[in-house]
This record gives C-alpha cells, structure tokens and sequence, in this order.
DNA sequence: CTGAAAGCGCTAACAG
DNA sequence: CTGTTAGCGCTTTCAG
C-alpha cells in the first residue's frame, strides 16, 4: 500500500506538496501532473486513518437503530445513507435489535470509534435514566446528536418526529368526511407517546367536526400485532362502530381477518383504515386504505440535519415534525345511514 | 477528551503502561489500579483512529447492498450485524440505490475508508467488467472479501448464495407430491442465473419423478412484479397447468389477483407456490405457500466468514451454499384428477 | 509556491 | 514489570 511519501519521493516533491494537491491548495502546474501521475503509477490511496487522527474528525456518522428487518427501518436508513453520502459522509449502523438497556453501551462504543455525530432511533429507550444521563453528556460537550422519533421531554436536543398527532387527525377526518357517526380508534400499546398523541388527534378530530367521543370506541390492542386485533375488535364493534381507525396496518390486518370469520363485510359493514403503509397494505383483500408515514424523508431529514451541525453550517437545536400522507384505498367507504 | 498523555501523567506512570493495562498486558496491581481510577476520573476513551493507525486495522467492514429497503436486505443486514458485532467488528454500509455501475467506485471508496474487509451483495453488478477487475485486484492482494449471491465465474473468491437449484427443486416436488400432472413455472427476468438455476432445479424434479417437461409449461414474466404475472399467466392457463410455481411472491400475488378476476379458484382449481416467504406471503388470502430464503442467515454465514478471514482463523476461500425452507401454507393442494 | 519539521494518539520494540 | 523512543500516514505551521 503506497503512502504519501512513496508518492513524494516518486514525483520529486516534498509530503507537503502532494498533501497541497490532494486537497486543492494551489501547486505549481509541473508539479502538480507530476504529484498525479505519480498517484497514478502508484495506485496511491490516502490513508482515512492517519487523516482523521490529524484532521480530528472521522467522517463517519453513527446509527443506532432497533432493528434492521422489519418494514421500518430499512427505508429509514435508507434515507439516512443517501443523504449522509451527499454530504460525503459514511455510516456506521448498530441496531440493538431491541435488547433493552442495550443503547448506552452501543452510544460509548460508537463514541469511542470516534463517529463525527450519532442519530439514534430507538424511540423507547430514549427516556430511560442512562440514556438520558448519556444524551445530556454529549448535548453539553455539544456532540451533533439526533434523535428521531423519540420522547424528548425538557432536553434540548435537535430532533425529528412523524406527526402522530397529525396522522391520527387526518385518518379519523377522512372517515368522518365519509359521514361516519361512530368511529372507533384500535390503539396499540398502552402508554407509548405515539399512541397518546394519536388518540389526542383522534378526539380532537372528532370535537372540531361536533362528534361526541365515546369512551366505549376506543380500544386498546396493548401492542401492534394482528392477534391482539382480534381480541379488542368484539368491544368496538358492541360498541356500534361503523368505522375503524386502527393504528397500525398489523391490527388493521387482524381486523379484515377478523371481520372475515364473523361475516362483516369490509368496507360495505365497517370501514376500516390503517397506519404505516407497509408495502402489504395495498397487497391485502380489499386494499387498505391507511396513514402513510414518510420514512425515507424521516431519515433523509435526520441525516442532513446531523451533516449540517458537523461542517458547522447549523449549530441550533431544530425540533422538526414531518407530515404523513393519507393514502385512499377500498377499506374505507362512505357509510349509508 | 483526554488522551492517553493525560491519564499517564495523571497515575504518574508512563504512557506505556496505561497503554498495557488498556490492552490487558500485565502490570504490576498498584499501578493498574491507579491508571483505572485516573481513567474513570478524566472520562478516557481510547481513540480509535490513532489506534487503527499504529495497528494498521481498523474493526470494520464495509457491506455493499444495493438498497436497504425492500423486504431483503434489511433482514441481510441485521444478520451481518450481528455476527460482525460478535467479532468485535463495526459495519459500514454503502446502498447503491440500484444505480448502475455505481460499485466499483464505492468499493474504491470504502476501502480507501481501510475497512479490514469488504461484503458485497450486490449479484448482478458482480459480473461486470470494471467490477471484475477491481474484485481481482482485491483478491490477489488478498485483502478479505465476500461476495452474497453473486455470479462468480471463474473467479476464486468466498462466496455466499441461497441454494436457488434446490428451492426450485422443493417447490416443484411439493406439487409433485399433491399429484400435479401439469406443473408450471413462471420466472422472472430472463437470463439472470438465479432464473437458470431454478428453472434447473425446477426441470430436474419433474425428470427425477418421471414426468415430462412442457415448454409451455415454462413462462417468463420478464421481471418479478405482479403485474408481469398477470400479463403471462394466460399462456400458463391455456397450457393446461394445474399447479404454478412462481419464482417470487409477488409473482405469486399477481397470479392470485389475476385468478381473482378469472375466477380461478386457489387452491380448488390451481395451486401456487412463491418465493422468498416475504412477509405479505403468510397475510394474503389464502396465504401463500412458498419457499422462504434464509436471509438473516445469509448475512451471518457471510459475516462470519469475514470476521474469520480478518482475523487469520481462517484463509482458504470457501463457497457455501445455504438451503431455502418450504414453507406450506393454503395455496397448495392436491390434486383431484 | 515549496520543503522541513512538528504533532495528532496510540502501540511496540528495546533497554533497563 | 516499566519507561523511553520511534513511528504509523497525514496535515499544517513556519521559513524560505
């Protein structure tokens, strides 16, 4: 492996002048070829090592995620990649595959290597006490730091969210456009923040259109899993919904499947809409109409966020929530009287 | 941050020494114990540039794939992860967003980035020419390198792939066992090898079992859309096919929605089988039979042979082949003459 | 515009 | 067992 000195010695000069032309300081135009082609005749590659330990940054971001498989964060990552590599930075992912308590430890380590910034995506986790006392260390070494999709509370951090709130507020208006009178949310696990800021949207749709919220209409699956579905949707539908708003396409699937057993018809019976948009969704009978939640952007906006505080360009703190799509398909239709 | 210097002058001993006891080389207890406390008390961490630096290695590897969405490569992914994080090793990755003749550059790229190996997934770039050069060029500095499911040619390099002869073989006997006299198989793109290999395996179930194989009975949807499916699955009907074996599950749902319309009944009057087992497979109606690849395991054998590659355990160049699974579900029945 | 020299933080001989 | 020293490959003053 030919190092910068090979290529001197090679082309005549001194390190320093092959160091001025690999980086675009101005050379002499002679030596200039000649630094080139000796690069070419040796076949020479800098050395990121030596020029991270000089330059003190890595060019490396790091990524910490749940998990890799699953419908989510594939195409966040993806979307972390794209924009990362535009800014000519490299990522370094870890997923902790939902091992809890995991996340400080992976955040030292990835540390240590040194990354020039971390995005950290494990949303549960965030509030734990270690994590928090870690994310407050580097937020105060001033360390560029995201974190997406997570419960932020009082810490200034910069960060980025899907609009839960929103989401929930446009799934629950559509089926009120469709002139709905009893609209029932099928909320996943219990406590989780997402699942409060979608049941406040939820209501909040209903009060702005003078819809009473019938506590009867909003069940409660405690996670996202169709079989869960199955068990809460008799309560709901005792409860005379004639629409669904279930939280994610998962429960929305355990529903249809549901239904199917028990001879209601979907949509002519109940409408029924999901969340997520995972790529089943528009695969199942009948398609699923559902809240599409913009995840490629979740890591783009996250990525370019974390590339603009390590080249200095932006040094705030920005809190930025991204906006879903609703996506129409044949689960949700009018209701008739 | 606090260098080594640092905490050297804070225990009062030389650099050498905290340097040993940071590396487990034995040092009298006194004085470690007094470079453990001066440590906990400055926050140390290694850095890992200066370290890859002086070791010349770097505890990562680069992983090229050409997305990170889509239901195959995150499951790839996570499976490499976990391996390589077994080995100590940290896991760059680079998508090439299936962007044509994008590898060979970022190849260059992350090994300039001195990853101590390289896992390449991506099949059909592998067998182009600048992609080739650059591969042998690789091998002959015998630097670590892996190539996932790729075409190798004459090439000697270690090599991962998921058995696409015998999966083809198990979908085509598993018709055979239900009594199928009219077996038909619907590929995707036309020349790749994983198409070859299955319509191999495919031809050689229905010879082991003494049935013939009708060209007819062989369609080429061209691509692995659904939409391709519906558009050649008449010829398949018209030939007489009792059972279809589609090379993916989309295919697969292409050819249930096409019956859907034609009121073909599956699994009554035509059983199917798809490839890949993606996760919509076990939520259409009926679910899909299928035959799942090891994916996960894919990224870990892959890995795995990496991280022994790295670090000298072992050198020869291996080529495994990894068994898919059948996984019967309710597209698949037997057949009543 | 160019070269010499120092230094980034760490490890590995080599003496002691 | 421990300290000194050299050096990994690169960038960056500082003179010239």
């Amino acid at each position: 492996m030919a190092t910068i000195s090979d290529v001197a010695k090679k082309a005549n000069v001194s390190k320093a002048t092959v160091s001025r032309v690999l980086n675009g300081v101005p050379v002499r135009e002679e030596n200039r070829q000649k630094v080139l082609s000796a690069i070419r005749a040796l076949d020479y590659q800098p050395n990121a090592q030596a020029r991270s330990l000089t330059l003190g940054r890595t060019d490396v971001v790091g990524v910490l995620v749940p998990d890799m498989d699953g419908p989510f964060y594939g195409a966040i990552l993806e979307g972390c990649q794209q924009a990362l590599w535009s800014h000519g930075l490299y990522m370094i992912v870890r997923s902790t595959h939902h091992v809890k308590g995991s996340e400080p430890n992976l955040v030292k380590l990835l540390w240590e290597k040194r990354v020039d910034g971390l995005i950290i995506f494990t949303p549960r986790e965030i509030k734990e006490k270690p994590m928090q006392a870690l994310v407050k260390d580097l937020v105060t070494n001033n360390f560029p730091l995201v974190v997406a999709d997570g419960e932020l509370d009082s810490l200034s951090i910069s960060g980025v969210w899907i609009d839960n709130f929103e989401g929930a507020y446009k799934a629950t208006r559509h089926l009120i456009d469709l002139n709905h009178p009893n609209i029932g949310i099928l909320l996943g696990p219990e406590d989780s923040p997402e699942s409060k800021l979608r049941l406040n949207g939820y209501k909040r749709a209903l009060k702005d259109h003078h819809l009473p919220v019938n506590p009867n209409l909003v069940a409660i699956a405690g996670d996202y899993r169709s079989e869960s579905a199955e068990k809460v949707l008799p309560q709901l539908v005792k409860a005379g919904a004639t629409a669904i708003f279930a939280c994610s396409d998962e429960l929305a699937y355990g529903v249809m499947e549901s239904c199917k057993k028990q001879g209601i018809k979907i949509p002519q019976d109940l409408s029924l809409i999901g969340y997520d948009d995972v790529p089943f969704a528009r695969l199942l009978t009948p398609k699923l109409t559902t809240v599409a939640q913009p995840l490629t952007q979740l890591g783009q906006v996250a990525a370019g966020k974390i590339a603009r505080m390590i080249n200095g360009t932006e040094r705030e703190i920005t809190q930025i929530t991204l906006p879903t799509k609703l996506v129409v398909r044949e689960t949700s239709s009018v209701y008739h009287g």
